[in-house]
DNA sequence: CTGTGTGCAAAGGGTTTGCAAGTAC
DNA sequence: GTACTTGCAAACCCTTTGCACACAG
């Protein structure tokens, strides 16, 4: 796991956004909000930095979007995130729930290192607003 | 849930790599074996009806990268792909696992459709390659 | 015969790469 | 001063779209 070798106003930046926000953003999400302020591919690159040191991890839908959210429950070196990630199909926004799933043993000879758990479906705002 | 209208040529090849891999195979695998009988776009167009209609589920890893292989433990209707994925970041492949993962109940409002579960280590042929 | 399926070419869109200038330490 | 960072432009590559012809039912 690399260190992320200096602490820049970008970096900075980008750690903020994530932080205000209430769920996980995408690339996009991110580009929206520094506007102006940050070149594109700098932001790819900043996020890639940071999911390889364990400050923020990924979460990827099913169709392959990537989502990116402060590690709150990971330390550096450890990535614990056997957490659930709801995405919901209607707002396409992702969130990290609370709960915990539960992984099965793998059978002998398979390691694990990371998991990615996302339940697809109707958040509670999406599926009230259906119903009007 | 769309019903594939045809049966063709082009569809039953398709199924018939699936049905031959002992393991997902992504889009470029399955050019791969199809090299030449086929065109790149129907391949495309042919697995997104597959999963449209439910003959095939698709897993997406880390890297957001599909992956599609034939859908043994769902009907048509119902999808109860709840079970394990396991995606080797040495050799890439991504197997369906017999291991049912157990998801948590859900805050009230949410509605679950879809699961998409892939754990990421080394499969136990990288593993025991790696000791030597 | 009708509407779906296929192949080919090209458009589209997101991500990565190269390089020169900027800046943290 | 040195090595990491950033911005800009362009390359890349995968996926989707359009359209004319082929073909299953």
């Amino acid at each position: 796991m690399k260190k992320q070798k200096r602490n820049t106003p970008t970096k900075r930046m980008v750690i903020e956004v994530l932080q205000g926000a209430e769920s996980a953003l995408c690339h996009d999400d991110i580009e929206q909000v520094l506007k102006g302020q940050m070149d594109r591919v700098t932001i790819y690159r900043v996020l890639q930095g940071f999911c390889e040191d364990g400050t923020v991890h990924r979460i990827t839908n099913l169709s392959g979007k990537s989502y990116y959210a402060l590690c709150h429950c990971c330390s550096a070196d450890k990535h614990e995130d056997h957490h659930l990630h709801f995405h919901c199909t209607t707002c396409e926004k992702i969130r990290c729930m609370d709960e915990t799933v539960f992984i099965p043993n793998l059978p002998a000879g398979f390691s694990m290192t990371e998991v990615n758990c996302v339940v697809s479906g109707r958040c509670p705002s999406c599926q009230t607003a259906l119903q009007k």
